[in-house]
DNA sequence: TGTAAAAGTGATAATGGATATCAGTTTATA
DNA sequence: TATAAACTGATATCCATTATCACTTTTACA
């Protein structure tokens, strides 16, 4: 994979972002950070999926209707608040064996796994409404 | 939510068939099983979702391109093939104290939670290639 | 360095899953 | 059994994502 200044700016706006973007909210994070770049959306889409699938960043599945990305690697779940709809991260001891319980169960390799939770966060919960 | 003979057909025919389909998939089945039904695409995404939001059955997401549903309600994960492309079921038990442990750690509500894993299935890896 | 092949880009058309619309039909109730 | 409410099928539309393609940038190496 070739250098390139565009998936810099992609990578490094993904990093300097917590909020678990959509490649729209992406591109619209980077169009308002720097103007001048002049990055297609395309070129956001194109470098998301091909550092998603060359590991350097996650996509996360199964939040809405849009496929979301995490600079972050390691293993971890994530949480959508149903009332502000932010993604949250759960760390992955919450479930310690669910890896070699499910190798051991099935037989199967595993690659890969998600998990999403679907809740009310702390904020939400106190707020009235 | 008033009774129609579709929304009957709809739900027996994805009870009746363990693949976990796409709304797609399930309306080509109706189609071949029962040509005279006569039941638009519409109305089986229409019915899909609003089963799925009454808790009747389940929507799976994190799988690929499109949702898919299934008819087993209990709690229970799911495992895609990567390379035969099947969804497996797989009991709830790997990971017993996900949802307790999750709550106590992060005081958030929780809903509802999907696990997915990507790998390859016992049948695929025993195939040369 | 100079240059050609390979890789990447931006604009935009195309794709495909899902939803909205709406006139007509079916179901529930009183 | 009449009326409102709910539902349907056909299809237009939406919207996230991908494909296309002419052009630009990067890399390898002479």
């Amino acid at each position: 994979m070739n250098y390139s200044r565009q998936r810099e700016i992609i990578f490094d706006t993904l990093r300097r972002h917590a909020v678990h973007p959509t490649a729209e909210r992406l591109y619209n994070i980077i169009k308002g950070e720097q103007p001048d770049s002049n990055i297609g959306i395309a070129t956001v889409y194109r470098n998301l999926r091909r550092m998603a699938n060359s590991g350097s960043i996650k996509k996360i599945s199964g939040l809405e209707e849009a496929e979301h990305f995490d600079h972050n690697t390691h293993t971890h779940y994530h949480f959508l608040c149903k009332k502000c709809n932010k993604v949250f991260d759960i760390d992955a001891k919450v479930a310690p064996e669910i890896i070699e319980n499910t190798q051991k169960e099935t037989g199967f390799i595993i690659d890969s796994y998600d998990v999403v939770f679907h809740g009310i966060c702390k904020d939400c919960q106190t707020e009235e409404n």
